[in-house]
DNA sequence: GTAATTTCTCAAGTCCACTTCAGATCAAGG
DNA sequence: CCTTGATCTGAAGTGGACTTGAGAAATTAC
């Protein structure tokens, strides 16, 4: 039992097999080659995958998943303190997205409220926080906030 | 006074003018030309603006948010009553996302307690929801759900 | 031992959300 | 009136996140 392969992670990560070579790329998983060139797994590069598809499904790109994962030892098993210090660190930016979202709730409540007649006081209108423009591409959810 | 520039929305919005353009294509705006081919907005259209970008830091995807939108009349103000209902879904959708956000975060206070010493138990590893595969393209965060 | 899967590499394609560029036209201030 | 700045169009480029495809080699199933 030299580990498991990819079509193993894709079968239980619900992933689809490129979507785990491409993030092989950006360092998410780095798995060992068998004799015949083939990647093998072990059973950590399961959580390492959940946990980017965690990261992901709250709007986290790639690289900031990737540098929290470059904390954890490349090829053997974390262990239990490498996964608590990077899921606490997770928690709080969970947190603040929560908080982010019930803001906008509020002041969508409030435009309710008013009816939103007086464009220059609206909340939804003018938002405190306005993110500047960087360069080209597209804006990202979870930026460096 | 035939009404806001691109200009002018755009220093009020803080949205560059190539994405107020760009909103244009996906039915977000709808402004109406003077004499000379330049576009002109009115009020309600800063609004209009406002709301997508407010969306659009929720992960919704412009398409939906031009769908929310199309309920609105095109070129004459819209009433209070409009707005409260748009205002009203979207607040459903807000609430929604905050409720999978704090389950996410109620998993991963689960796995720093246990250590996620075992993988088939562990929450973070087996969410309940995991999103098929629908074709090409990237995945968006604020799906059908 | 062969057939059927799976995996390999790597270049190219796709979707979304925009930006950048070029060349031309419009509008506003002095 | 003329210059300066804003706006116009359409095509092409960018970045993130993947997928698709082709041809070859490794693995697994029978």
């Amino acid at each position: 039992m030299s580990g498991l392969t990819i079509g193993d992670l894709s079968a239980r990560t619900g992933l689809a097999v490129s979507a785990i070579r491409f993030y092989e790329t950006h360092g998410i998983v780095r798995p060992v080659r068998n004799a015949g060139g083939h990647r093998r797994y072990g059973r950590h590069d399961l959580r390492r995958l959940s946990f980017a598809m965690a990261a992901q499904r709250l709007g986290f790109p790639l690289a900031e998943i990737a540098g929290h994962l470059a904390e954890l030892p490349d090829h053997k098993a974390p262990s239990r303190e490498d996964w608590t210090r990077i899921a606490a660190g997770f928690r709080i930016r969970i947190d603040a997205r929560i908080a982010a979202l019930a803001d906008l709730r509020d002041k969508l409540d409030g435009c309710i409220g008013c009816g939103c007649l007086s464009l220059d006081v609206c909340a939804l209108y003018n938002p405190a926080d306005i993110r500047g423009r960087d360069g080209p591409g597209p804006r990202n959810l979870a930026g460096p906030g």
